[in-house]
Order: structure tokens, then C-alpha cells, then sequence
DNA sequence: TTATTTTTGAAATAAATATTCCATATGTAA
DNA sequence: TTACATATGGAATATTTATTTCAAAAATAA
């Protein structure tokens, strides 16, 4: 039987990669082969069946078993959930600063520092995620809006209201739309096609926002929308959509993430606006 | 039993978001939810077994065949497999990390990654630098108050929208004071001995807000401040106040962490003032 | 060479995972 | 309300997948 090496295995890909290297001439030359394969081809390993696997190396599935129990895994599921963690985990130099931080501390984690944490985290994900292109068209169309028309209800009213104060300070005309006692035709109606209605909604999503998206629509207004989700109702076909998730603590959702992509919209409007405005008094 | 999309359902998961959405609201509720958490946590769906996401999504692992099937697929496996194949160009680690690197090194820094960047950092000193007994003196006061008005302006005002709207949530009484058409003193007289003033305020500082609290003080109601420093003309020596400083990217302050702030600020307050009423009706 | 140990593959078994089926619940139209 | 259709959860079943076992093949040492 191959020796089984006593050591505990990394419980980290990258600590594996290293760690293989010094034990890999130890290894019967199947099994190094499996060796080289899975350094080459973590995705796979994480991916698929034993079967699959075993048959792209060219080995039997047992060897693939004993592979793993060689290397101190208990088995091949075992080691694969280490590869797995890889791809779950695409480095998130935030949190992992956070999460450090929280293990030195040791203690019961504070009200503080949960929420910070889920804060770090969303905006992580936020860079990662946002598509950069689709948040420079949602600009353009706002820029060349003659007007932008500002939506939103409960939660996300405070970012209508940091969207308003942004936009107002780098001189693209904006107007914020909620607070006014008019009916959902009524400001619908106000809207022509050269503006452009900017609509933020979170799940639950309000019904008026959502009426408010389906006039312009019809109007050809443009809209761009920032939800929680592209499942969101007022996320279209024919609109610009840009979707931010918050993590939630115990069932509360914070608007860090929110906050800072909505500056990143504001602040990508007020460039596109000072390029167009530049080339018209030319 | 629920209808079974006729259209092939797409390979490639890039096409089946959007496709998503145009059927999303076709779908009954649970098939909805895990719309909502596939379209979010697509590694998970891609990685996991069916009885560990229908757990996360909190439905039965037939809801999960179910939902694979309704849209198109053979079963859920089969839609695993499209999930599977987007994770496998994912850009690995190392690669991954390579990039963000170069893209930090080369000035090359994308509008949306400088501004991540500086909430990320600004969250990070938040969790450091703010103390957690003034955090818990400060909500203590907010609960213990009859009714809480919160003023501030301009930035601040969507902190407090964020804040009215939380507290209120919570069931902690108040009042959004900014907006109301009465002369300072006015609002000032409005305060009794046992209500609070919650005020945010960050540099510039608005006279406004500075004047309220001005007279609060004279009449010996409860203060919480929110600002960028302790130097702030409303901080003082005989209120409760806390500081969060937002890095600046080119002269642009975001409100991300402020935004976290408020929330702990919020929950703890809702937290103690549930306490209290817990004894109350004891 | 032979005896011995190690490695390997194929088949049997065990475990897990997905799928189907059915009874019940929920919603909807008459 | 009742009748009908749709949606849902839970348990039984089928399938897939990992693991173990064991005999045969290679490799090694005498």
C-alpha cells in the first residue's frame, strides 16, 4: 500500500501548490501524474466527477482516491472541497484584512464590526461585479439627459438624496421626483424623451417606482435603474441597469455599497457632462 | 404542475441572466426566490449539492429539480452544468490578483475601483478607530428619549434619511427636523428636556445645524452628533458624539461608512430601547 | 531467477445525490 | 362558498458517484 504522509494536508490551494512540490518525487508515477494534472487544472478537480477526472488523466478512479489519501486527505470528495474553497473564494483582500483582525481580536464579534465586515464585503463584491462598461453607458445616457428625474422610496430614499446633492454640485441638472405630491401619470408626464429618469429600488420593491419605469419606458424616456437585482421589476430589456447586493446581518442591509456606486455614477455623469458641454461651446 | 418553458433554455450563463428576467415574473414565488439567489450566488449553485443550496434558499430540494425543469432544463443537474462551465474561465487567483495589482500599479485605476478603494479603507478605520462605549452611550441616550429629531444638511442629509428611516423601522419615535419650514428657534422650542437631537453634520459645517445644538444644550436636551471630527463646531464636551472620517478621492467624499455607522448607530439604539420597554411593561 | 513488496485496475459495495411521485396546501374563478 | 387548477413539501425511488476490496501486474531485492 502507498505510504500515507502523516502531515496534515493544506486546507488552502495555495499552500497545496508548494506543499506538493516537496513531496512529488515520493509519489508513484500515476499518482504523480495525478499531481501534475490537478496543478494544472484546478478548475477541473473542483468541477467534476471522479469519473470524468480519472479518465481525462487517464488513470482509474481508485487512483484518484488514493491520490487524495496519499497526500493525508481522507478521501477524494475531501480533497476537493479544498479545491472547490479556491474558486469560491475569489481573493477578497477586504475582508480577509477583517476577517484576520476579528480572529486575532478572539472575543464575541461586536454590533460594530459585523456590520463593518458585511460593508467590506459588499463593496468587494461591488468592484468585482459591476460591470465598468455598463456603468459608463448608464452615465452617458445620464449626461446627455436635458434633465434627470430621481426615484425612490424607503430605503432607498437616502440615495435619491446623495444622488441629487452629488449630480446638482457637478452641474447635471437633476430633480428628485418622489417627494412631490403629484400622481405616477402626472410625473410620468413630465418627463419628454430628451430626459432621462434615474429609478433606485430595493426588494421589496415598491409598486410606484416600478409604474413609474413602465411609463417612461413607454414614452421612450430613457431610464437607468440601480436595484438589488436584475430581477428586479424595474430591471428591463431597454433600460441601463446596475445592480448592487448588500449583505445583510441578521436581517439588517446596510447602503455602504450603494453609497459608493451611486458616487461612481454621479461622479462618471459629471466627466461625460463636462466633455459634452466642452465640445458644444467649441 | 408548473408550465415547462418550451424555448431552449440557454448554455451559457452570460445569456441565461437576461433571459431570466424576461421569465422572472412568469414564475410562482419559490421559484422566484431561487431565481433571485441563483442570479447572486451563481458559484454556489455551480459548486454545491442540491440539498445544501435548496437549505440556503430555504426550499425543498424538489422546488430546486423543479425550477431547473420550468425553465427549460432536463433537471437541475443539467442546469448545474451551465452554471459549472461559467466558473471555469473565471480568472483564477492568481491571475486574478495579478491584474488587480497591475491595475493599481499603472495608474490605469478605473473610477469605480479608486472610490471601492477608499470606502473599503474608510470601513476598515471606522471598525478601528471608533469606541465602542460611545457608540453604546450614544444609542442609550437616543433610546431613553421620548421622541428623537434629527437634523443635518446637505451630505448629511441622506444620513438622515438613513437614519429616520431605520429608527422608525425600529420603532424608536422621530422626526426628520431639516426639512421643516420653522426658523431654528422654532425647532429648538420643539425639543423638551426628555427628547434627543440627533445631528449630523460633517466640514463645512452648516451654521443651521451648529445653532440647534447651540440651543439644545441651553436647554438641557439629550445631543448625539454624527461628524468628520471631533473639532466640528457641534461636537462638545457635554453631548455624545461620533466620528467617522471618509477617505477622498479627488475631492469627492463618499458616505459608506458613515452610511455603516448610522445602521450600528440605529440597530443599538433599537436594541436598548427594546429593553427598556421590555421592563416597562414588566 | 524467485520471493517480496509496491502499484495498479476492475469490480463490488457503500454513500450521496438527484429525481419522481403523491398527498396536501394554496390560490383562483364561477 | 365550491370546484378547479396550480404550487409545494416530504418520502420513496432511481441514479450517480465515491470508496473499498482484492487479485493481478510491475517493480525491487535477494
Amino acid at each position: 500500500m502507498t505510504k500515507i504522509i502523516q502531515v496534515k494536508p493544506p486546507r488552502v490551494f495555495s499552500e497545496l501548490k508548494p506543499w506538493l512540490q516537496d513531496h512529488y518525487q515520493d509519489l508513484p508515477k500515476r499518482l504523480q501524474s495525478v499531481a501534475v494534472f490537478a496543478m494544472h487544472n484546478p478548475d477541473v478537480i473542483a468541477l467534476n466527477t471522479i469519473a470524468s477526472i480519472s479518465d481525462q488523466v487517464s488513470v482509474t478512479p481508485s487512483t484518484m482516491v488514493r491520490f487524495a489519501k496519499s497526500i493525508g486527505y481522507q478521501g477524494f470528495s475531501d480533497m476537493q472541497a479544498v479545491f472547490q474553497e479556491s474558486m469560491r473564494h475569489v481573493p477578497q483582500p477586504y475582508s480577509e484584512r477583517l476577517n484576520s483582525m476579528q480572529r486575532s481580536a478572539g472575543r464575541e464579534q461586536t454590533v460594530l464590526s459585523q456590520f463593518t465586515q458585511a460593508a467590506a464585503e459588499s463593496i468587494t463584491r461591488l468592484e468585482q461585479k459591476v460591470d465598468e462598461s455598463a456603468l459608463l453607458k448608464a452615465s452617458e445616457q445620464l449626461a446627455q439627459a436635458r434633465m434627470v428625474y430621481i426615484a425612490g422610496q424607503g430605503r432607498a430614499e437616502p440615495v435619491v438624496a446623495y444622488l441629487h446633492y452629488t449630480l446638482v454640485k457637478l452641474g447635471v441638472q437633476s430633480v428628485v421626483l418622489s417627494g412631490m405630491p403629484h400622481s405616477m401619470a402626472d410625473k410620468a408626464r413630465m418627463l419628454q424623451t430628451d430626459d432621462a429618469l434615474l429609478a433606485i429600488s430595493f426588494s421589496p420593491y415598491t409598486a410606484n417606482t416600478r409604474e413609474l419605469v413602465d411609463i417612461c419606458l413607454l414614452n421612450k424616456a430613457k431610464v437607468v435603474a440601480l436595484t438589488d437585482s436584475t430581477l428586479s421589476p424595474i430591471a428591463r430589456a431597454d433600460d441601463f441597469h446596475l445592480e448592487v447586493l448588500e449583505d445583510e446581518v441578521s436581517g439588517f442591509r446596510g447602503l455602504s455599497a450603494t453609497m459608493c456606486l451611486a458616487l461612481c455614477l454621479a461622479v462618471e455623469t459629471g466627466k461625460v457632462r463636462a466633455e459634452l458641454d466642452k465640445k458644444l461651446n467649441i
